[in-house]
DNA sequence: GTGGTCTAGACCACC
DNA sequence: GTGGTCTAGACCACA
């Protein structure tokens, strides 16, 4: 996995982690990686990535079973779906417009670039 | 001005800049304000916006005149709006359509968002 | 080290950190010191060692990783030459001709001034 | 005439006029051009040139005759092509053996384009 | 007046 | 521990 420097890693790697949950490749009540495991397979310090988990532990998309890791709970997607969705509106969707104003690209520009893009996956 | 807690004041200044630029209400060729008149006018050290006139400095953007102070390139337009498309069609539109694959948001949906978005301001 | 009055500390520690690189005695993705450690060591204000390594984190000589420090990239030494030798062939060597044919100094005696330099060392 | 960026105007200005003397297209005793003609000839603050004249009077290569003007001593080009080449063989040398070095360009090679850059003149 | 450099020190986020 | 940001203030060279 390759880090972006912009944002915190720990950051990043709940969003990955909540990807995953997204994309069904870990399911309700499955277990996640150990916090050494994915420490190790990110070449990471564990530390970060229990500041990862601890993160997603608040947003109630993980939880903790002592001596036996940690696990998705089974309202995860609900969880991560609803905040995303609010922030994508609220907060990007708006940046976006005005990005959009001031570089003169229309609305129609952006559905080819998406439909070209999307085809090309 | 209002800062943002999220990205350092000397990126925010820059960013308020090039966007006095691209509104035309500072001409190519033409005098920005001195290292201090903003930094007070902004209530910053002016240090801090040192750090942004030397950040579009290399950028091309503005230029500095020994003893006169900066002025704003004749190409500091193009820069800009070249810098910046290339960044929203690289790095935030695949991110866009990503986004939106993972919500479920169709590209009718955005359109829909936009023209609200639009007709209110 | 002794700082020379004539330019600014950081680029004296920049050019000081490309030497060690040409040299030899910092190998590509090896650690440098940290800002801290060779602020003390130098006994100057680690902002002042912070501007030289921001300036060679954007050439690409070296790299920063978040919270374990400057590391020099394995392109470093590629960098360096090829910025060093284009610089002076652009423009160190037109002003040293340019400066020869005004004092009357033909190549002739540049080559004897250099052989004896060589020699005393 | 273009300024560079890495040395004070006055000095430049002191530089340049010491060429024309070299070069002899002022001669001995001859008039130079007023602090004001200079000046409007260069762009620049009449005040820049002053500095740069009144380097040139301590070094006793132009003189001041009140209400005539500036001249140029009959010793002129004695002094600059002494303060030259020693600056020159003292300081220049050095430093362009040692970048030399560091670059792996031996002397055959600078002799090469001493060549190749003499013709193209 | 302008910008440029440097210091000392505080405070923060991150690993 | 690491780097990054910001402040306050001093000092300098230049125009």
């Amino acid at each position: 996995m390759n880090f972006s420097e912009e944002k915190p890693i720990y950051l990043q790697i709940a969003d990955w982690l909540c990807e995953q949950i997204l994309l069904g490749r870990i399911k309700p009540e499955e277990r996640v990686l150990s916090l050494r495991e994915l420490a190790s397979k990110l070449e990471v310090n564990p530390a970060t990535v229990l500041r990862a988990y601890d993160m997603l532990q608040e947003m109630n998309i993980i939880t903790c079973k002592r001596g036996m890791g940690y696990f998705a709970t089974n309202e995860a997607m609900e969880r991560i779906t609803g905040l995303r969705r609010q922030r994508f509106i609220d907060e990007e969707l708006p940046k976006l417009f005005h990005t959009m104003k001031l570089l003169h690209i229309d609305i129609g520009t952006l559905v080819g670039l998406y439909q070209n893009n999307s085809s090309e996956l």
